[in-house]
DNA sequence: CTCTAATACTAGGACATCCGATTAATTGAC
DNA sequence: GTCAATTAATCGGATGTCCTAGTATTAGAG
């Protein structure tokens, strides 16, 4: 997840911490005449070694609770929602993913008992899927973990946080996600 | 890959645009008295969409050559590096997964013939992975595209790219990344 | 009202990731 | 030197994601 590199050991006595493994890659593509993508491949870089460090520590929190990040979401937006329930589909929509990953999603979530899939009342193609107590009472306490071990300490300065939310949402915007 | 939301369709004539979905899911962490958590809450939440999305952008320009971005980073740290060839553990480390991860990635690169494993002449019990002629060519030719069609114009300006490198830099850091 | 097009979900398959367990080979301690 | 501990890979299993159908059901055109 890193892209190529030079953990580079020369220094020192017993291997000294390697170099960071972005800052090579970037050498390496202004070595290859390729500096003007330079910036633009650490970022992306960055983003999936960012982004499989905070999902790990997200899921040691979660693991407890027995349910994956994925499911975690499901629960929350079921929680935050007025009746407690929701399309499959729109599930899907909120959560940028594929309908198959809700299917997926859910299975698990009802085979825990913590969803109940519902006919909708108004559309029968659609099922509603909605909270059980069980799944309301594990949204919340598992919320409260995240928050205490994850999201008050995400690892940045105050200021850091806020920038790192305002450039990505840039991202995400140029990209249609909003 | 959001975390909840609310995609406002309130507004005006053919529902306008969803607010922000991240914004919206801050708005909800401290309607419940998490403001402390909400920030973190929106940069972890912010890390895994914009990931999902660079993610799928990059596979889109690597799908052509008929590898994922996970076979690709394996050919490149082969490409990059002064032999050629890597043992199993070493590229591992270096792209910082799993073991196994790497023996479906040399598998399904050895069926398509852009890699070799060999006996590694020193130490019996490891194996290296060696490019062949076809795997450099095609490594050199998706850098190309993946340079021309996403790194050289991530959605974001010089500026910001470099603030987020610098950013994730630390939060790379603060996780023992390097 | 009827029939085609769109929509909601599920099924099955391809990939990727991690974990635990197993096999083989190398290290290190006594 | 010999044997336990460590290290390198692989296998099988659990999850998650996307894609391509395939089955219902609803919507919209005529």
């Amino acid at each position: 997840m890193v892209l190529m590199t030079q953990r580079t050991t020369h220094g020192s006595a017993e291997g000294r911490l390697a170099a960071d493994p972005i800052a090579e890659a970037t050498r390496h593509w202004q070595d290859r005449g390729w500096a003007e993508a330079a910036p633009g491949m650490a970022a992306i870089t960055s983003l999936m070694r960012a982004h499989q460090i905070a999902l790990a520590r997200v899921e040691s929190v979660l693991k407890p609770f027995g349910i994956s990040f994925a499911r975690y979401e499901v629960l929350m937006l079921l929680h935050l929602s007025r009746r407690g329930s929701l399309p499959m589909r729109t599930i899907g929509s909120r959560l940028q993913v594929h309908q198959t990953s809700v299917t997926n999603a859910v299975d698990r979530l009802e085979a825990a008992k913590l969803v109940r899939r519902t006919p909708h009342p108004e559309d029968r193609r659609a099922t509603l899927v909605e909270l059980t107590a069980s799944g309301r009472r594990l949204a919340e306490r598992a919320t409260a973990d995240l928050n205490e071990q994850v999201f008050s300490d995400p690892g940045l300065s105050p200021r850091a946080v806020t920038s790192l939310v305002q450039i990505l949402g840039q991202l995400r915007h140029a990209s249609g996600d909003f």
